[in-house]
RNA sequence: GCCCGAGUGGUGGAACGGCAGACACGACGGUCUCAAAAACCGUUGCCGCAAGGUGUGCGGGUUCAAAUCCCGCCUCGGGCACCA
């Protein structure tokens, strides 16, 4: 027997298995299909241990269905467009291309080390023209079904990637890649129209009963849906006079999901945004406070309004409007808490009712109408018996924003307020009696801004005429493609680039300028996965009928932070491919696993500037992948973060060495190395030898369940435990003792090929090593049936069962597994007889396997 | 503020309402060795010499039985946030 050596082993088999074309997955066979996908990597340079874990975990669901008999989809790509590598090109004078292919090279070859079965022929390289052409056909017919849009609003900024951000990359008011503060700015950009589909991206969240339950509770908090009415305030004199007929002009709609409030507002707000506010003021007197604040509120950070506790300020308009419920005339402020781009950006103010009013009707001393009392309030009496009285803003003390009585509210008084309430209905309902209100629904989600100010992306396949105005690339001229010839550290962009904007109409023929924006890579990410089932179509992005093949992906591993963008994007395009005709489902990810992090052995992040980072690649050199690959396994539960504390790592590869000699040992080829310390055999060995038939199944058992449901960690124990159980085993036996018997060859043979089987999808090379070098069998364990188990062997025949009284633990018994009840209930009550004495049994429990509680007083 | 999730030995972590701490790491003791490494054996929640007691963030409750279910707190982590 040779010594276990991974140096040698692993490279020698990840060789053969290239060879040998191994995780090539056949189309059309007759075998149910399984799409194991793992979140393809940016190729940011070195493999870290984010992505050894994330693919660790992606590489045994891939392995363990194979050899379920699946055919198995594992493919694997690159995320390559982006701002990493146009600043290393700046950085080192070069192209963005080169620095990305290197690092995907550098990758590719750490993944082969770890030994992950990827099909690679299907690799998908996201900045590849034959790639990113269908992104931009893809971009063309979302156009045609009118969900393209470019308009101009106020976006997110980043100065220091100089490029406007989707809402989803503003994190607390800073950059997500680069944490810089995010300014807001004027520009007329591309989106799309995401909104088109909140309420089915809300709706089918329950479809994933697969998905962890914070990435769907983010999902729907960003979606952010509300239920309320539309109501409209009619602008009046000083006087409070409405014109007699109303036009549009005249009337201003608010959003409120709180109608039942409605009696209770005493002023109106709008955004210092609002296109409306600047007719409002022009030529009056309020004009130049109004304006001043307007100013000021621009120069308010997201990151400043983040920080919080941001005092409101406000200014008045001179001008009023009329509520429709009451005919009451209400003054019109401007309000920096006003958010211009949700709902219809003015605010009717119920500072009874919200802190936030309420905290500005104190500031700036406007009345505050208490119409909405919690039911045991002291103050309800007074106010349900003395209608018409005015409680002034001195004599209430705080908002009361939760449900409670209506007073105060004209016919609505002594209904139920609150959202969805009686008051609410009722209000709402004669609101659209008198064609003043109508239901709505608000979302807080917003279009998906695509544009980029950035070379290293895939361009926005558009033209600018000045006749035809904007206008999309034919599709037989696409893919619009990148030049090469650009020299970004000289500061050359696309938009300054010679050549690249220049072209033609394709409409009217006259010189025109090409778009020069590009695509937020997030667009590249949303539609990978279905590439992967068809990678070199050169037709369309996917062929229907494979992508409906394979889809939807069965097993999806990624990060935690992709709850929100990736997979909410992914879910968009699916759902407008299939509304294109391209897909016939619905969502693209059946069921979703979210790692959590690596973090060091105190729990703090890896990262450079702390020096704290274990790189796989150093461990590999050291104990080789399949000790890593178990390693990462066992640190504890995929979902959950991972404390690496390198000091576990010895122990691991320990256990591969004893699964080795052990293997060697049961097949009777030790040598020399049979280490194991004979003792005689003799009643407890015979023991022994029953424990480990049984082990065998027992454990085949628990491995397959414990796989299903991502617990590597004790999927990995019950190996460890069927190996405890072969070492007890092989102590008791000497080689020719075990040769002697055919009962136990049969089961020296059984075993080994058990804890080979059971290893392959952890340590795949260890496992088909031994497959062939020990067991002495053919092709490779990875093409093997995975092992079947009975669960009657697993059972025991005698079991040891606690006896507790009152259930405290006061005795053990062994007992038949099948004995009957009463025989056991005898067998306690002996057990327990003197603690048991001069009481009164007055209840017996039996839980069979477990325990006998006997409840005596 | 709103919405999730998590608190178990020295450490990572196990545990369909049924013997808390599986499986490991570490530590301690031992075998082998001139010695060390490797390998192997044993002990290891806490208090106690022991009998025994006690124990899953804290306080209650349900139950024959609670880490697990319910109620009220505390702490930590994550998401959203002047979203009307």
């Amino acid at each position: 027997m040779k010594a276990y050596n991974p140096h040698e082993i692993e490279p020698r088999l990840q060789l053969a298995w290239e060879e040998a074309g191994l995780y090539t997955v056949p189309e059309n066979s007759d075998r149910p299909k399984k799409y194991v996908l793992e979140m393809f990597p940016y190729p940011s340079g070195d493999m870290h241990m984010g992505h050894a874990s994330n693919y660790t975990y992606g590489d045994v669901a891939a392995r363990y269905a194979k050899m379920r008999g699946f055919d198995v989809l594992h493919p694997m790509g690159w995320d390559a467009f982006g701002l990493p590598a146009e600043n290393a090109a700046v950085k080192h004078h070069s192209h963005p291309a080169l620095w990305t292919y290197e690092n995907i090279e550098t990758q590719k070859k750490s993944f082969s080390r770890m030994g992950f079965s990827y099909d690679w022929d299907r690799k998908v390289v996201a900045c590849d023209p034959e790639y990113y052409r269908w992104g931009q056909w893809i971009f063309l017919k979302f156009w045609e079904r009118g969900l393209v849009e470019r308009r101009n609003s106020p976006v997110n900024w980043c100065p220091s990637c100089a490029t406007v951000l989707a809402n989803e990359q503003v994190i607390e008011g800073r950059c997500w890649r680069c944490d810089s503060e995010v300014e807001k700015r004027d520009l007329t950009q591309w989106y799309y129209k995401i909104t088109d589909y909140a309420q089915e991206l809300l709706d089918d969240l329950d479809q994933l009963e697969g998905w962890p339950e914070r990435v769907k509770q983010q999902q729907a908090n960003w979606i952010g849906r509300s239920e309320g009415a539309n109501v409209d305030f009619i602008l009046c004199d000083a006087e409070g006079n409405v014109p007699a007929e109303p036009t549009d002009d005249d009337i201003i709609t608010v959003f409120t999901t709180r109608a039942d409030t409605l009696f209770g507002c005493s002023f109106f707000l709008l955004a210092p945004e609002s296109k409306l506010l600047h007719g409002l003021v022009a030529g009056t007197e309020y004009e130049a406070p109004v304006m001043e604040l307007v100013e000021a509120a621009k120069k308010v950070t997201a990151v400043q309004r983040v920080q919080g506790d941001h005092e409101k300020h406000g200014a008045f308009t001179g001008r009023y409007v009329v509520n429709p419920i009451n005919g009451e005339k209400v003054p019109v402020w401007v309000g920096d808490y006003i958010v211009a781009d949700y709902g219809t950006g003015a605010v009717m103010a119920v500072p009874c009712g919200d802190a936030r009013d309420f905290e500005f009707a104190r500031k700036y001393d406007l009345p505050i109408i208490p119409i909405i009392l919690p039911e045991d309030d002291e103050l309800y009496p007074s106010l349900k018996d003395e209608q018409g009285r005015v409680v002034t803003s001195v004599d209430w003390p705080e908002a009361y924003a939760a449900e409670g009585i209506l007073v105060q509210s004209g016919p609505y008084t002594g209904m139920r307020g609150g959202k969805h309430s009686e008051g609410e209905a009722a209000v709402v309902a004669a609101l659209e009696e008198m064609g003043r209100g109508r239901r709505t629904v608000e979302f807080r989600l917003r279009d998906w801004l695509i544009s980029r100010q950035r070379y290293w992306g895939n361009p926005i396949p558009a033209i600018h005429c000045d006749t035809c105005g904007v206008v999309p690339v034919p599709e037989e001229d696409l893919p619009v493609r990148l030049p090469e010839d650009i020299d970004l550290a000289a500061g050359e962009t696309l938009a300054t680039h010679a050549g690249f904007a220049e072209c033609t109409c394709p409409v009217c023929g006259a010189p025109a300028r090409r778009e020069t924006d590009t695509m937020d890579t997030f667009t590249c990410s949303s539609w990978y996965y279905m590439r992967y089932t068809d990678p070199h179509n050169i037709h369309a992005p996917f062929d229907p009928a494979k992508a409906n093949g394979w889809m939807p992906v069965d097993q999806y591993i990624g990060g935690i932070e992709h709850a929100i963008l990736h997979l909410l994007y992914s879910r968009f395009f699916t759902k407008v491919m299939r509304d294109m005709g391209l897909l016939d489902f619905d969502e693209p990810f059946t069921n979703l696993l979210c790692q959590g992090m690596v973090l060091d052995a105190h729990g703090d992040v890896m990262s450079k500037s702390k020096g704290n980072v274990v790189s796989p690649e150093a461990v590999i050199a050291e104990y080789g992948a399949d000790a890593v690959r178990a390693y990462i396994l066992f640190l504890g539960p995929p979902e959950k973060e991972k404390l690496w504390n390198d000091d576990g790592l010895p122990g691991m590869y320990k256990f591969l060495n004893r699964v080795w000699r052990q293997v060697h040992d049961l097949m009777g080829n030790a040598g020399d190395e049979t280490l194991f310390a004979q003792k005689p055999a003799g009643e407890a060995a015979e023991a022994a030898a029953k424990k480990l038939a049984r082990e065998r199944h027992r454990v085949v058992q628990k491995v397959s369940a414990d796989i299903e449901r991502n617990n590597f960690n004790t999927a990995l124990a019950a190996i460890m435990e069927l190996s405890n159980a072969a070492g007890e085993y092989l102590r008791a036996f000497g080689p020719e003792d075990r040769a002697a018997c055919e009962d136990k060859r049969a089961l020296d043979a059984e075993v080994a090929e058990v804890l080979v089987k059971l290893l392959a999808p952890f340590t795949p090379h260890l496992s088909d090593e031994l497959w062939r070098q020990a067991l002495g069998r053919e092709g490779f364990v990875y093409d093997e049936p995975w092992p079947t188990f009975d669960p009657e062997q697993a059972k025991a025949d005698e079991v040891e069962l606690a006896v507790q009284i009152c259930g405290k633990v006061k005795a053990r018994i062994t007992v038949a597994a099948d004995a009957p009840e009463a025989d056991v209930l005898a067998c306690a009550r002996e057990a327990v007889a003197d603690l048991v004495a001069g009481k009164q049994v007055k209840k017996e429990v039996y839980v069979p396997g477990r325990l006998v509680n006997i409840v005596a007083v």
